[in-house]
DNA sequence: CGTTCTTACGTGTGTCGTAACGATC
DNA sequence: GATCGTTACGACACACGTAAGAACG
């Protein structure tokens, strides 16, 4: 048996089984690919792909367990050649963040300048997706860590590290009648068009629970991925916005007045999440350091560290 | 990297770090393993191991953090040649069991015949030894299982099922006063020479604590590592046995009398271990349950299950 | 001086790429 | 007929074995 193989297999189902994108994955052509495949088959002497014709479809049942321990094996030789670059003290590589866009622009700024100032020679990568992408992402090794609020939780690929709670605030124009309301009710957000996060993103889920236990139901005029958009229709005048707390800069924002409703709505937690017996590089270690220092200085009423 | 790499430094550190050793071991010549090792580190770009001189004498920082790795990923491997085995049904191959003299002559005889009435194609191997080879053998996957009383708790490397517990009887000649007695205490046992285990088997840390806290200092006249020397010394006049209590074989020991001492000392825990994250193939899970079954099925006096 | 590891060199296995073929949408 | 996977074949690389050399006890 050969890594080589398995890499091969591996990459072939994160390609979604088809052959010339594992191999163009590997700089490889297709037919390389065929051989490893077909190699690793002859060698364990029974089929680990399900075949329609010629193409590949699925994993047999073997297959998916092979597929497992596979991926327990290239994590560990990665884990190998991680360790030794480690050693040799490369300050040098790459780190790939996986992260919603509320974490990419409303968390990590002061984090990553820290963190430049201690590696400059690292280069970061923030690559941007929905928390399923960002899943997947991290447990593909697509990304080295991956930062959100939603699904980190439940994969039993990835290890996670609960990093903050944060709750949402109301947004409005600064002349709306509900800022004169110290504590309003889910009542009164009904009263009004609301615009928030899509399913799936920011908490919006829990966002709906709350109003569905309360047999509520808010007029939700729109709806979208990042908070940018949300504070641009509220600005609009197209409604009153609920947002991650976090998400408002008193400084850029100043046109808008926000108000807390954390006596509304249940606390959320975001976390980091990275693959399961993954080796943490110093510097990634540090990364992770530097975010939850960071999370500790900013204290704020707009999120808290746990 | 390759797998074969890692084969032979793993190898390497099983046998003391001996390259000869090794190569023989891997079926190679000296310099194939001399030659593999050395693009190994070549390829990590940072040594793995201590050299005096030419000879290969310890690990390095970061070899001691590859080993760890590289046993975990050779581990997998295996398993994914061994789960395509098993799915071949291949019912031939063989089961490599590391023991004491105690389980070997006492418990395990109808569990054996049980499996291979089940099995007969399998090769039953057992490899005798003391309680710390034992845990090197399963750690080294130089057995499957190890199944002993001693240490098997203790090792990081290896996941254990508790399986029965015993604990300790008198055996004497059969007009030895001591038999007149119900439940002797420890002082009536010191009162007269005493044949047990030497330590590091079967229990014997715990006779000897149970003295200590005591305060009192049993006449050990002779120690041996299984109950048959044991046994023999008693018949001969020399003192008077103190065994585990499912050594005695009331049809083969007929000529010695057994006197039940569990209300003096500890239960003992008997476990099966084996290698942490290895694959346990079907008819090996076969072995463990027939095992269970068997202590389950003769609950006695001598032993129970747990 | 024997043992043990390393280095140099020739040979053979095996993997990759090119290219032609076969199948599928 | 365009895309995708397999098979055949040649080229090259690489790991093993032989053998000679170097260091250690």
């Amino acid at each position: 048996m050969d890594i080589r193989q398995l890499q091969a297999m591996i990459t072939l189902i994160n390609s979604d089984f088809s052959v010339s994108a594992a191999a163009q994955q590997l700089f490889l052509v297709q037919s390389a690919v065929s051989q490893q495949l077909k190699r690793l088959e002859q060698e364990l002497g029974t089929p680990l792909f399900v075949r329609k014709g010629k193409r590949l479809t699925g994993l047999t049942e073997l297959g998916s367990q092979v597929e497992r321990q596979a991926r327990e094996i290239l994590t560990g030789v990665s884990n190998i050649q991680l360790m030794a670059e480690d050693h040799l003290k490369l300050a040098l590589g790459v780190l790939r963040i996986g992260c919603t866009h509320t974490q990419a622009r409303y968390i990590l700024p002061p984090v990553i300048r820290a963190f430049n100032r201690t590696y400059p020679a690292i280069e970061l990568q923030i690559h941007q997706g929905n928390p399923q992408q960002l899943v997947e992402w991290a447990g593909n090794d697509r990304v080295d860590f991956s930062i959100c609020t939603e699904e980190l939780g439940q994969s039993s690929k990835l290890e996670n590290i609960p990093c903050y709670q944060w709750n949402r605030s109301l947004i409005t124009l600064p002349d709306h009648p509900l800022q004169a309301i110290r504590k309003p009710t889910l009542e009164d957000l009904c009263a009004y068009p609301i615009i928030t996060y899509v399913v799936g993103f920011t908490g919006r889920q829990h966002f709906n629970s709350i109003f569905a236990e309360a047999r509520l139901q808010p007029n939700i005029v729109l709806s979208a991925a990042d908070t940018d958009i949300i504070k641009a229709y509220v600005l609009d005048g197209l409604g009153i916005g609920v947002i991650a707390s976090m998400s408002y800069d008193k400084n850029f924002d100043a046109s808008l007045k926000r108000l807390d409703l954390s006596h509304l709505f249940p606390w959320e937690t975001t976390r980091i999440a990275y693959l399961k017996n993954k080796y943490i590089r110093r510097y990634q270690q540090t990364f992770i350091d530097l975010f939850m220092a960071t999370i500790r200085d900013e204290r704020s009423d707009r999120f808290r560290p746990c």
